[in-house]
DNA sequence: GTAGGGTTAG
């Protein structure tokens, strides 16, 4: 048996780059009685609960085996390393053993059991961890009080979160940090005026405010033009503040704006982020501009960077959009690494080819061997039958989301299962299916049964329903030329003609707000226009 | 004896 000296575990420990090693590490130390050594075992901890390469379930299984009592450095550790995990609450558990074994927390605790609370189901428990703050005097340490701004603020409680910056102004114990925190608060809140009159008014800014500053605007197509405005006045750059305004540019639908961003980056000399690569590939997913995609892939692969899950998911989402589906195929089954949304997006890419049933079998392999489906998995199952015609497929499918998955469906489902039956002819099956939806159907569930009774020849279904539509959405044009469309593919041309003249009467292309503008109409005039409909048509309809 | 923050991603 190995007998392992203390120094040298201690040094292992620091040295191993993967799990397995430290898995063997643990085995060595098990083996050669340490684990009463508090020292060890906070070190593997430390390791599996923070590290990247860590297993926070493996962390849990270790700190729950312990033979000593825990120390306060152990909780925290814990703590620390479930608050930015996906199960954030076993943060406040460990919170409250902690307490309950009567152990004290620290300036250490506070800041990550805050990120746990930073969610507004949690504001409850965040407001009470902020009067323990209190309790245990430490309101005068930054890193606590930042991190309680920080949890009001993405709580939506920025009423709470000024009054503490305020507060903490008034002890002098806030920092460029506060005001950043303070500053994303209000544009992540939608309130970037408030945003920007704050920044205007730091005594201090380094990259990162400005950073913050410009996400802010670069939320929304109306202020982006703010955002580059910043950006290119800003004294210094980072890689954030390059992939800020990419994925600004991509998120509000400028995308060859985002690709030559991130060409210009690169033309610097600047070596682009995961972000930045990440929204670059999106943009030219949405351009369908299948050069771009291709040139960004090659760079990815000459400066061989590492081509993680949101990249890996990010480039076949782009061969999908841009009809290389081979390639997408091909970049799916080469990620190591595969999550439900890389799943979802293959599957998508396949259904939007016209792939459906190799969309259905890719679904077959991830039951058995991938992530539980979610929503958007059946969505877009769902959709790839409809567009395939796989009628019976989508009824399993749909069967199967809310009897083996239990997952309630949404509108989208609802309105692709109408879809689905409506284009298979099953019209008073999609009839049926509307009227039983236990929420209220959306205007165009119906308008889809209208489009297919045109197709399916069901004029009398498609002209009562039609009728219904419009009196249920009296401005909307569409409505108008659907019945019209019915009526004149029964070859009652007088019938459509007067369909077609009530629409053009009734001015229902234009909103009445907008008809408006530079027509000198008033809303008044709108309505009398409406009113003015004949006897014939009101009888008609 | 060991530690920490605010910006960017599908």
């Amino acid at each position: 048996m190995t007998q392992l000296r203390n120094s040298s575990l201690t040094q292992s420990l620091t040295l191993f780059t993967t799990i397995s090693d430290l898995k063997q590490t643990h085995s060595q130390i098990i083996t050669s009685g340490l684990t009463n050594n508090i020292f060890i075992t906070t070190r593997l901890l430390a390791f599996l609960a923070i590290s990247p390469l860590g297993d926070l379930p493996y962390a849990k299984t270790l700190f729950d085996n312990v033979k000593h009592d825990h120390t306060l450095f152990m909780y925290n550790t814990m703590i620390r390393g479930f608050s930015q995990s996906d199960q954030p609450l076993c943060s406040i558990e460990f919170y409250l053993r902690m307490r309950r074994n009567g152990v004290l927390p620290d300036n250490y605790t506070f800041p990550f059991v805050f990120k746990a609370c930073s969610s507004e189901t949690h504001v409850g428990f965040g407001r009470q961890l902020h009067s323990s703050v209190v309790k245990f005097g430490l309101v005068y340490d930054v890193f606590v009080m930042n991190n309680v701004i920080g949890m009001y603020s993405s709580c939506g409680c920025l009423s709470d979160a000024k009054r503490v910056f305020e507060e903490g102004g008034g002890i002098g114990v806030i920092d460029v940090v506060s005001w950043t925190t303070l500053v994303t608060g209000y544009a992540n809140s939608g309130e970037v005026e408030v945003a920007r009159e704050l920044f205007d008014e730091m005594p201090c800014r380094n990259v990162v405010s400005w950073n913050a500053m410009i996400a802010g605007y670069a939320r929304c197509y109306n202020t982006i033009g703010e955002a580059r405005e910043l950006f290119e006045g800003m004294p210094e750059r980072n890689a954030a503040s390059w992939s800020t305004m990419i994925s600004g540019y991509s998120h509000c639908g400028m995308y060859n704006e985002a690709f030559d961003l991130f060409v210009e980056m690169v033309r610097v000399g600047l070596v682009p982020n995961e972000s930045a690569l990440v929204s670059t590939v999106s943009a030219c997913a949405q351009l369908r501009e299948l050069e771009k995609g291709v040139w960004l892939h090659s760079y990815v692969d000459e400066q061989k960077f590492e081509i993680n899950v949101a990249l890996g998911t990010g480039f076949l989402d782009m061969y999908g959009k841009c009809g290389n589906i081979g390639k997408a195929l091909s970049v799916f089954n080469e990620m190591p690494v595969k999550n439900v949304m890389s799943w979802n997006q293959m599957i998508a890419g396949l259904a939007l080819s016209g792939f459906g049933r190799q969309a259905l079998a890719l679904f077959g392999k991830m039951q058995m061997m991938g992530p539980p489906p979610n929503n958007v998995t059946f969505i877009v199952l769902l959709s790839g039958c409809s567009h395939s015609g796989l009628l019976k497929e989508g009824w399993s499918i749909y069967e199967k989301m809310t009897g083996t998955y239990h997952i309630k469906p949404q509108s989208e489902h609802y309105g692709i299962m109408v879809d689905l039956l409506a284009r298979a002819g099953l019209l008073k099956e999609a009839l049926d299916f509307v009227e039983k939806m236990p929420v209220k159907p959306h205007p165009g569930l119906w308008g889809a049964i209208v489009g297919a009774c045109r197709i399916h020849g069901d004029i009398e279904l498609g002209e009562r329903l039609g009728k219904q539509l419009i009196e249920l959405e009296p401005h909307h044009s569409g409505r108008y030329l659907s019945l019209s469309n019915i009526l004149a593919a029964a070859e009652r041309w007088d019938d459509a003609a007067m369909v077609r003249n009530l629409f053009k009467e009734r001015k229902v292309s234009k909103t009445p707000g907008n008809s408006m503008v530079g027509t000198g109409d008033t809303g008044d005039n709108w309505q009398l226009t409406s009113d003015s409909t004949t006897r014939a048509e009101h009888e008609y309809l």
